[in-house]
DNA sequence: TCGTGATTACGAAAAACTTCGTATATAATC
DNA sequence: GATTATATACGAAGTTTTTCGTAATCACGA
């Protein structure tokens, strides 16, 4: 049974996660230009939310060569289920199906991701009996 | 096809948003004691919150004896939507199987929410057909 | 009418988050 | 070893969000 109070990353943080989550441990460098793609940002900007987040226990960086390299401290799985849990909190008082109804709703979800959920659906279902 | 820029509440707001969708119309007071269950809130911060979100055109206020109503401008379940495709989007790259994915293993969801997703599923995949 | 309690109006401070300029350090190249 | 390119460190300003104190307003009962 987990206890550590975890922390909830601001939308600056959750892109530069994002990006770290789909490279693996990267450079300020390559980070910021991941996120240059979407978005125009300074390098220095980048630096700091990155030392932040350090200072914060988010990320963790290892000196390797002149440039750091840093990658995030928990597993992924985790803080997408905290960020789910509090999102569905926010909006929705906490019911997964109104979550899921809405998101359902948000986006003209395509087969496949319809027949992904379903699976999901029946193994929860098959542990519940 | 709908156009409109719509507004992304805030934290706030949406706390407040919540109470005038579960109790409808409501004045200042009344919004104040229901937050006030779960948070302490000065009166005249929810006040001006309640003003500010007027000027943003996200509530209407009727006034209706010495006190005045609010109530939320859009339908809920929009408002819901947007909030579910900016959260898709920014944690899980949009894509929905994964939301709902992670949205299932945060919560042990009961059967008869489960039992209602899958009647959602039903819905949609009869739609594909 | 006066006072009292409840309400709204307004302004501004406080807090949280984001951005970037400038200084400094380091290493590779010439 | 000087120059240049690339990094980090640090501080501070800018922006947005949240909070609340104080004043003005209004209705009602004494």
């Amino acid at each position: 049974m987990r206890e550590e109070l975890r922390h909830k990353p601001t939308n600056s943080e959750l892109r530069i996660l994002r990006v770290l989550w789909d490279r693996g441990p990267s450079t300020v460098r390559e980070v910021h230009e991941e996120l240059g793609k979407a978005r125009e940002t300074g390098y220095t900007t980048v630096l700091k939310l990155m030392q932040i987040m350090v200072e914060k226990g988010v990320l963790e960086r290892v000196e390797s060569g002149r440039a750091h390299v840093y990658r995030p401290i928990g597993a992924e799985a985790e803080a997408k289920r905290d960020l789910v849990t509090d999102f569905m909190s926010r909006a929705f008082g906490g019911s997964a199906a109104e979550l899921v109804l809405h998101a359902l709703a948000s986006k003209r979800a395509t087969p496949e991701e319809l027949a992904k959920i379903r699976v999901m659906l029946d193994k929860l279902e098959g542990s519940h009996e």
